[in-house]
RNA sequence: GCCGAAGUGGCGAAAUGGUAGACGCGCCGGUCUCAAAAACCGGUGGGAGUUAAUCCCGUGUCGGUUCGACUCCGACCUUCGGCACCA
């Protein structure tokens, strides 16, 4: 029992026996086996496939009912629906357990993988289960290494030094999630970063084109943080002079967006991680350099980049000279330069920056103003000046507004010689490595001789040893397993050791949608054929959480494939809507919360259409909400009246003379057909069961009159049964039979309603005197703009509000109201 | 901190420039019952008013645009999602 506010625990119709019923019958049939050759046109509906933690949580339920919901919708509507569901079956958690309760990862995560398609069939959803797709199976993940070659081999995947979380203490690479403030999770040692050889893949390659939306219909809200993410910003690339240090460079470069105050710069700043920090650093300063890199490296990065906390650095004794003005300015370092963007250094410009300008006041460094606001005085700033003025202080640019000042001086640097325009995103290159056991091996070999070896396609897949032992030493299982990382060279046949990092799982996700259209293909990630007639997907569902991520690598992952000759089209996913997020007492559901709310047990108590409809009617299904079962008893309510209308027997009413009952029973229904109709479509579904609720009460008052004939009553029944479909699939099948509709509901095309049934005879026209309610009156819906203004003026109420008041204006809004402005 | 959203009755919410609170929960009253539960019927934003007519107030806070603002604009407050190794 969920809890005791469950009273309505026994359906009307036995929701015990009909949902394994109709589950069983229509897999038994192959109702929802989807066929390529199928002429409708194709309609590919996916939503994001969850990952296999145990249960499926109440949150999982309220996305994958709304998906499908509105899958079922598109089918009724003629298409030939995809609708899969598979599992992202690689990850941390599965080797977390293994760790803790020494089950493998193997097993655990296809124990609760069983335990997902038992409840996702309890749910009743339409997915067709040959198609299934587990990414943690040697047929599935060969496919992660082939697309890796491919992008090995076409200079889109590369190795190079990033930093990690590193434990000294477990002596192991962590997780961001098992930093907590700043401390291993196991053994509450300081964390640190540490730099290592990683593998990544070039999706800044990708940056300006996965900046353009103008393909895809998402929402706005997703592209607007996808360009945030990505940050393109345009500026220019300058070297500052340190050729007195006799190093192998001559010069610094640094990145700005603001060339134009070039002249104000009093300092550059380096990133402590940088690698010229500790050659430029002198001896008497190397102390305290080291120190500060030290903390440095004990920072998150969301830490170093606030602008709340205090501006810290230190000078490393050295200087670089500014090739505009050859003034000499110090070199300092500080947290809140990162390696990772632009140059990894800046030039401090601490009049027109505001970052710089408190690195300034709290080191007491100079703070020149080269661009003078509109109306300044000469006097002191008070805070950095960061809008466009007047260049001062800037040599021969002088008295040029900053704007004009930002292209000559660019110009200028361009012809000395001294750097370029430039562009930097903010995005950086995808970083797939990961040093654990549970994902794909990379399918790199490292060989004495030959150096950083591809394996060869043929060898694939690089098969994850079952065998590996977890434990808590901090070395990856892998890199333990001597009879997997020691190999031979497939070049030379000489002695080799494998990589032994294992890839990202978002890879995993980068192209798993490919894969449904052909899950069982041995000759490729997936038959070009039936990918590309199926692909793109017409529409994605899933949380708004993977907005940058997953999105981004996905659309890098089709666009890289399409270059390289594999697919045809741009763009994974055509159409995007998010669900919201079910939360739990303000918490986001997770298992590591311990806040998981179970499906199972209100399935069991009141039957997954009920829960289905609580889900959908709770509120909008992209907002998503604080869980709580307070009104699911209305929904078993509503589906057992629903149930009883189904039981009365229409002959009963007989013929009615009565038109105008009959009309008004049938404008309902046709309200309701277009109604919930426009609402399935945009994903509505609260709004499209609140008009089903007020048809079947509409249903009820008529027959209670008993003023409708039996075959309105017959179109309505029928009516209401075909639009519950998407929603209650289970009792909606059960009660087609009842109104005598042909197996199954779920092949039944979507009613259709008629324009000039639904529309209304007569409307309420709102009256109002100056913005306030000040009448109703009712009225013809074809009623005039003469006659309305008319009426609305010769109302008693109107005429109480304007007296003594010369009436101004008359605002008709035709078939809603008339304002009528007096004063 | 940065980026992106959201704030409406006792509760979930509806209305995206035009009747604020549809639909549902809860609560109150009634029917049925020996009684209760369930079910069914009616009422239900706050205040004033003769149980009336009617009037006033009301969509996080403050200000603006408009004949008219929950809706658009500006500032602020609170809550949520993401921040690159959770997926």
């Amino acid at each position: 029992m969920a809890t005791e506010t469950m009273q309505a625990s026994r359906t009307a119709y036995g929701h015990r026996d009909i949902e394994p019923k109709w589950g069983e019958r229509w897999e038994r049939d192959g109702v929802y086996t989807v066929s390529d050759d199928d002429p409708r046109p194709k309609w590919y509906e996916l939503h994001m496939y969850p990952y296999p933690s145990g249960d499926l949580h109440i949150g999982h339920w309220f996305a994958m009912s709304g998906a499908d919901a509105h899958a079922r919708f598109m089918r009724m509507k003629g298409f030939n629906v995809l609708h899969p569901m598979g599992f992202d079956a690689f990850g941390l958690n599965a080797e977390n357990a293994a760790i803790k309760s020494g089950v493998h990862p193997y097993r655990w995560t296809m124990s609760n993988i069983e335990n997902m398609r038992r409840q996702l069939r309890s749910m009743g959803a339409m997915y067709d289960w040959d198609r299934e797709v587990v990414t943690c199976t040697p047929d599935y993940y060969r496919w992660n290494q082939w697309l890796f070659l491919q992008l090995y081999n076409n200079g889109l995947a590369y190795r190079d030094g990033a930093p990690v979380n590193w434990c000294p203490s477990c002596q192991t690479v962590l997780a961001n999630e098992q930093v907590i403030n700043g401390q291993c999770e196991r053994c509450d040692s300081p964390v640190i970063q540490r730099e290592m050889e990683q593998w990544f893949f070039s999706i800044t390659k990708y940056a300006d084109e996965l900046l353009d939306h103008s393909k895809i219909d998402w929402p706005e809200r997703i592209n607007l943080m996808q360009t945030n993410w990505i940050g393109r910003s345009e500026g220019v690339e300058v070297g500052f002079d340190i050729s007195e240090y006799g190093l192998d460079q001559d010069s610094i470069d640094t990145f700005t967006t603001r060339i134009d105050t070039v002249f104000g710069v009093t300092f550059i700043v380096l990133a402590p991680e940088h690698p010229l920090v500790a050659k430029l650093t002198t001896d008497e300063q190397r102390e305290a350099v080291e120190e500060y890199v030290e903390q440095a490296r004990r920072q998150t990065e969301i830490e170093r980049l606030s602008t709340e906390k205090e501006k810290t650095g230190v000078f490393t004794g050295a200087y670089a000279v500014n090739s505009l003005n050859g003034e000499r300015v110090p070199i300092l370092v500080a947290d809140y330069v990162l390696l990772s963007y632009g140059t990894g250094m800046v030039m401090g410009v601490p009049a027109h920056d505001q970052r710089d300008f408190e690195f300034a006041k709290k080191y007491d460094l100079p703070i020149r103003v080269v661009i003078a606001p509109p109306d300044w005085d000469g006097s002191e700033l008070e805070e950095a000046f960061i809008g466009e003025g007047t260049q001062v202080n800037s040599g021969e640019f002088d008295g040029l507004p900053s704007s004009e000042g930002m292209e000559r001086i660019a110009d200028h640097v361009e012809e000395r010689g001294l750097g370029g325009r430039a562009v930097n995103y903010k995005m950086r290159d995808w970083l797939i490595s990961r040093q654990r056991y549970w994902g794909t091996p990379i399918p790199i070999v490292f060989c004495d001789d030959c150096g950083e070896v591809a394996v060869p396609e043929s060898y694939l897949p690089v098969l994850l040893p079952d065998d590996a032992e977890f434990l808590p030493t901090g070395d990856s299982p892998l890199a333990l397993h001597q009879e997997f990382v020691n190999t031979t060279c497939p070049d030379c046949g000489g002695p080799a050791k494998r990589e032994t990092d294992t890839m990202d799982t978002f890879v995993d996700s980068s192209w798993y949608f490919l894969r449904y259209a052909s899950p069982t293909y041995h000759d490729g990630p997936f038959d070009p054929v039936a990918a590309m007639e199926w692909n793109p997907v017409d529409q994605y569902t899933g949380g708004v959480e993977h907005a940058v991520m997953h999105l981004l690598y996905a659309r890098f992952f089709v666009k890289a494939m399409r270059d390289l000759g594999l697919l045809d089209f741009d763009e994974p996913f055509v159409r995007l809507v998010n669900q919201g997020t079910i939360v739990f007492n303000s918490q986001k559901m997770s298992k590591s919360r311990g806040n998981v709310i179970a499906p199972d047990d209100y399935v069991e108590d009141v039957g997954a259409d009920v829960v289905r409809t609580y889900l959908m009617f709770m509120g909008p299904w992209e907002q998503g909400g604080d869980w709580n079962d307070n009104g699911i008893n209305g929904m078993a309510r509503w589906t057992n009246r629903v149930w009883e209308l189904c039981q009365r027997d229409a002959d009963e009413l007989g013929e009615s003379s009565d038109e105008a009952a009959v009309g008004n029973l049938r404008r309902a229904l046709h309200k309701t057909i277009r109604k919930v109709s426009e609402d399935m479509e945009r994903f509505k579904f609260n709004t499209g069961i609140a008009a089903m609720m007020e048809f079947s009460n509409t249903l009820n008052q008529a027959w209670q009159a008993g003023n409708v004939d039996a075959k309105v009553w017959r179109e309505s029944m029928r009516g209401l049964v075909l639009m519950m479909s998407p929603i209650t699939p289970f009792l909606a099948e059960e009660l087609w039979g009842q109104v005598g509709g042909e197996y199954s509901v779920h092949q039944q095309p979507w009613p259709e309603w008629d324009e000039d049934l639904a529309a209304d005879e007569m409307i309420t026209l709102v009256v109002q005197v100056n913005g306030k309610l000040r009448d109703r009156i009712e009225v013809p819906a074809d009623v005039s703009e003469e006659d309305a203004r008319a009426v609305a003026l010769a109302s008693d109420r109107v005429k109480q509000h304007t007296e003594g008041k010369a009436v101004r204006r008359v605002i008709y809004v035709p078939g809603r109201l008339v304002n009528v402005v007096a004063g």
